[in-house]
DNA sequence: GAAAATAGCTTTTTT
DNA sequence: AGCTATTTTC
C-alpha cells in the first residue's frame, strides 16, 4: 500500500467513512496526502477518475497537482488491466470547476452557454460608469466592496438593506451601484468571476434535479488550501459532497487554520468552524511532523503562532536537528538592510558553498523589494521577482481577448466597445453615444442596435458606414468560429484588424515590438490549445471527456473562447534559473527556500497598519499568521532584520521592532555582532567580492 | 495653457 | 516598477 506514509497521513489518505478534515501544518505533506489518496480511490477502492474531483485555488497548484498523480499513477492499471483513464480525473481551480458546470447548465441560471467572463478591469470599467467618477480608489474600494457581498452570498436587496440599517451613505451607495452592477453583467451575457462559484451554487440548492446530476457526477471532493474558501466555495462544496437523503458526505478538506492569510479577499475561518457543526461526525486528522525545517525554526513558528486563539490545537515537531540559531539584526535604516542583506547573503552562500537558488528574501509589501532589486543588480547577484502581474493582464492579450468574446457573445459591450476602438477604424465616442443611447432605449446590446434598422436616422453615413464593416466581419468569423478549426479563424480575425500595424503606429518601437511578440506568442498558445488532440500529460485536464461535451479533440475557436479566459499559461516556460527569489509573504505560500531573509519585520508593516485604520485582533491575528507563514518557508536557516529608521516622505520616522519577534521567544544569544561601521556596507561587498574572485553572474529578470 | 519631466507613494492577489 | 500629483518648461 501507500508507503512512505507517516502514520496520520496514511490515516488521512484512507479514511473514507465520512467527511474528513486534515489540518496539514506547514511543511507537513499535504500535497502528498492529496494525491496519495486520489491514487488510493482509483486503485483501491475503484473509483473511476471522472467521479473524482480535487479542487484548488490557483491554476499553478493545480497544475502541480496534475503533473503529481501523473507521477504516482504512472503505468498503474486498473484491476481489469486497463489504461487508467486519468485525464478524466477533474483536477482544476474552483472558479474553472464552476465554469464547466455553468457552461452545462446555462439556461438554468438565465444564461445562454456562450456567456462571457469579464475580468476585474471590465468590471472596475463598469462601476466607474455606474459611480461617473474616475477616483480610482473610491471605484476600488466599491469593487471589493461588491466582491465581498457576492462572496458573503449577500444579494443587492439585501445589500440595500443592510446599508439603510446601519446608515452608512457610503455603503448605500454602493449598495445601489451593486444592483445596477448585476443587472449590467445580466444584460451583457456576462459573469464576474465570483459568479462562478456563486451561481452554481444558487443552482443547486434551488434546482435539485441539477444538484443530483452533479452529485452523480462528482463523488469524491478533495479541496487544497480549505481555509482560503470563502463562503460561496464552502456552499459550493456543501452541495456538491455535504451529501443529501441520497448519499453520504464523500469529501476531504485539507488546510491549516494558521495559514490563512486571505481574509481580506473574503476566505473565512468561519468555513473551518462551520465544517465541525454542519458535519458532527467529521473526522479531524492533524499532521503535525514537518519534513521542511530545523527544530529552532519550528520552535520560533510555534512560539509566534501561540499568540492566536487556537481552532484546533496543533504543534509542529520535526526530526530535523536543531539547526542554526535564528538571527536578529536591527538595521539603521532601509538602505542599510538592503546593503547587509545582500552582504550577508553572499557570504553565507560563500560559506556554506550553497546556490542563489537556496535564498529568499520576503517582505510584507512589493514596494520594498525595490531597494533589494537595485542593490542585487548592482552586486550583479541573479534575482527573479515572484508574481508580478499574469500575461493575461497584459493590454494586448486582452485585445485580441475581447474580439474573441465578441464572435463568442455578441451581448458582451465591454468587449464590443474594445474591439470596435482597437485598432480605432473610424468609430469614435460621438458614434458610440448615439449607439449606446439609442441601444439603451431599444434595449438590446450594442451589437444588436449597429445591425439594426432606425440606427440610420441617427447616425450620418461616414458614421454608420464603419460600423456596419465592423460587425459584419464579426458575424462572418462568428459563423466561421463555430464550424471552422481555430488556427485558420484566429489567422484570418488577426490579418483582418492589422493589428501589428496599430501597435508600431500607437507606440514606440521597443513596447511595440515586445507587445507584438507577446500577441504571438499567445496566439501560438491558443492555437496549440485548439488544435492539440487532448492535451499532453500533465497539461490541462480541467476537461471531462468526449460525452460531456469537452475535452473533446481540435477545439473550435468558440469552444476555446469559453476557457481563455481562466487559463494561465504555465506549461511550457519552466526555466529555473540561479537566482535569489525576492517574494512577499503573501506569493511565498506553499515554497520553501533553505535559506530566508525575512526583512522589515517593524510595527506598521509585518503587522501591517495604515494611519487610519484601527487594528483589531482578528487584523493582528492574519498578520501574525503572515509572519508564521514567513518562518515555516525557512528550511535550514532563518534572518530577520527590522529597521530603526525608515524614510517617509521627506522625513525619517523611527520604528519599532515588530512584537513578533519578541513572540519567538528566542533564547540565544543575539545576532552575530554586526555593526562594525569600521567599514561601510558598500566596502565590505568590495571585500566580498574581492574574495570571491570577481563579479557573478548577471542579474535576472 | 498644454505637454513633459519629476517627485512622492505604495498591503496583501487570484480567478 | 508603476501610477498619480505637481512642477517645470515652451
Amino acid at each position: 500500500m501507500s508507503h512512505g506514509l507517516n502514520s496520520a497521513q496514511s490515516e488521512a489518505v484512507r479514511y473514507l467513512d465520512g467527511p474528513c478534515l486534515v489540518l496539514a501544518g506547514a511543511g507537513s505533506g499535504k500535497t502528498r496526502v492529496i494525491t496519495q489518496k486520489i491514487a488510493h480511490l482509483i486503485e483501491d477502492k475503484g473509483f473511476e477518475p471522472r467521479h473524482i474531483a480535487a479542487v484548488t485555488f490557483t491554476n499553478k497548484a493545480a497544475k502541480e497537482m496534475q503533473e503529481r498523480i501523473g507521477k504516482l499513477m504512472e503505468g498503474k492499471t486498473t484491476r481489469e488491466g486497463k489504461r487508467i483513464p486519468l485525464r478524466q480525473l477533474t483536477v482544476c481551480t474552483f472558479h474553472s470547476l464552476g465554469v464547466q458546470i455553468l457552461r452545462m447548465e446555462a439556461e438554468h441560471v438565465g444564461l445562454k452557454p456562450q456567456f462571457s467572463i469579464m475580468d476585474s478591469d471590465d468590471c472596475f470599467g463598469l462601476i466607474q460608469e455606474q459611480l461617473g467618477t474616475t477616483d480610482k480608489k473610491l471605484i476600488r474600494g466599491v469593487q471589493s466592496t461588491i466582491s465581498l457581498w457576492k462572496n458573503g452570498m449577500v444579494d443587492p436587496e439585501a445589500a440595500i438593506a443592510q446599508a439603510a440599517v446601519s446608515g452608512n451613505a457610503d455603503e448605500h451607495q454602493a449598495a445601489l451601484v451593486y444592483r445596477n452592477y448585476v443587472a449590467t453583467l445580466n444584460a451583457y451575457q456576462a459573469v464576474d468571476f465570483d459568479d462562478l462559484i456563486r451561481l452554481p451554487a444558487e443552482l443547486f440548492a434551488r434546482n435539485e434535479a441539477v444538484q443530483l446530476k452533479w452529485q452523480n457526477r462528482l463523488r469524491y471532493f478533495l479541496v487544497d488550501e480549505y481555509q482560503d474558501t470563502n463562503a460561496c466555495q464552502y456552499q459550493l462544496l456543501k452541495l456538491l459532497a455535504g451529501g443529501s437523503h441520497l448519499r453520504a458526505p464523500a469529501f476531504t478538506a485539507v488546510g491549516d487554520d494558521d495559514q490563512a492569510i486571505y481574509g481580506w479577499r473574503g476566505a473565512t475561518l468561519d468555513n473551518l468552524r462551520g465544517l465541525q457543526t454542519d458535519f458532527p461526525d467529521l473526522k479531524v486528522i492533524k499532521l503535525e511532523q514537518n519534513y521542511r525545517s530545523t527544530v529552532r525554526i519550528l520552535e520560533a513558528a510555534n512560539a509566534v503562532i501561540a499568540n492566536n486563539p487556537k481552532l484546533f490545537d496543533k504543534k509542529l515537531w520535526s526530526e530535523h536537528g536543531m539547526g542554526d540559531p535564528i538571527a536578529i539584526h536591527p538595521m539603521n535604516d532601509e538602505e542599510h538592510e538592503a546593503e547587509s542583506v545582500v552582504f550577508r547573503l553572499s557570504a553565507h552562500k560563500f560559506e556554506r558553498r550553497a546556490q542563489f537558488r537556496d535564498y529568499a528574501i520576503l517582505y510584507r509589501g512589493n514596494h520594498q523589494a525595490r531597494l533589494f532589486e537595485q542593490i542585487l543588480r548592482r552586486e550583479r547577484i541573479p534575482y527573479v521577482l515572484s508574481g508580478g502581474q499574469s500575461f493575461f493582464d497584459k493590454a494586448e492579450i486582452k485585445d485580441i481577448c475581447a474580439y474573441l468574446r465578441l464572435i463568442a457573445n455578441p451581448d458582451d459591450d465591454p468587449a464590443f466597445i474594445r474591439a470596435i476602438t482597437t485598432p480605432r477604424r473610424g468609430v469614435g465616442n460621438t458614434t458610440l453615444e448615439v449607439l449606446g443611447t439609442f441601444a439603451g432605449q431599444a434595449k438590446v446590446s450594442l451589437f444588436e442596435a449597429a445591425m439594426m434598422g432606425g440606427i440610420e436616422g441617427k447616425l450620418q453615413p461616414r458614421q454608420l458606414e464603419p460600423l456596419r464593416v465592423f460587425c459584419e466581419s464579426m458575424v462572418r468569423l462568428a459563423d466561421r468560429a463555430a464550424k471552422d478549426p481555430a488556427t485558420e479563424v484566429l489567422d484570418d480575425l488577426m490579418a483582418g484588424i492589422h493589428y501589428e500595424a496599430y501597435l508600431y503606429d500607437s507606440f514606440d518601437e521597443r513596447q511595440a515590438q515586445s507587445r507584438w511578440t507577446n500577441t504571438l506568442e499567445f496566439l501560438e498558445w491558443l492555437k496549440r490549445k485548439g488544435t492539440k488532440p487532448e492535451a499532453a500529460e500533465g497539461e490541462e485536464a480541467t476537461g471531462y471527456d468526449n460525452a460531456d461535451g469537452f475535452g473533446s479533440e481540435g477545439k473550435n475557436l468558440l469552444e476555446l473562447t469559453q476557457t481563455v479566459a481562466l487559463m494561465s499559461m504555465l506549461e511550457g516556460r519552466e526555466e529555473d534559473p540561479d537566482a535569489v527569489r525576492l517574494s512577499t509573504l503573501h506569493a511565498s505560500k506553499g515554497l520553501e527556500y533553505p535559506h530566508v531573509f525575512l526583512v522589515g519585520v517593524e510595527e506598521g508593516i509585518l503587522p501591517h497598519c495604515r494611519e487610519d485604520d484601527d487594528m483589531t485582533d482578528e487584523k493582528i491575528e492574519e498578520e501574525r499568521r503572515l509572519m508564521y507563514v514567513g518562518i515555516t518557508r525557512a528550511q535550514r536557516s532563518l534572518q530577520i532584520s527590522w529597521c530603526k529608521k525608515r524614510k517617509r516622505a521627506r522625513e525619517t520616522y523611527s520604528c519599532q521592532p515588530s512584537r513578533f519577534i519578541g513572540e519567538m521567544k528566542l533564547e540565544e544569544a543575539p545576532a552575530p555582532k554586526d555593526e562594525t561601521p569600521a567599514m561601510s556596507p558598500k566596502d565590505r561587498l568590495g571585500a566580498l567580492k574581492a574574495l570571491l574572485g570577481g563579479p557573478g553572474k548577471t542579474a535576472a529578470g
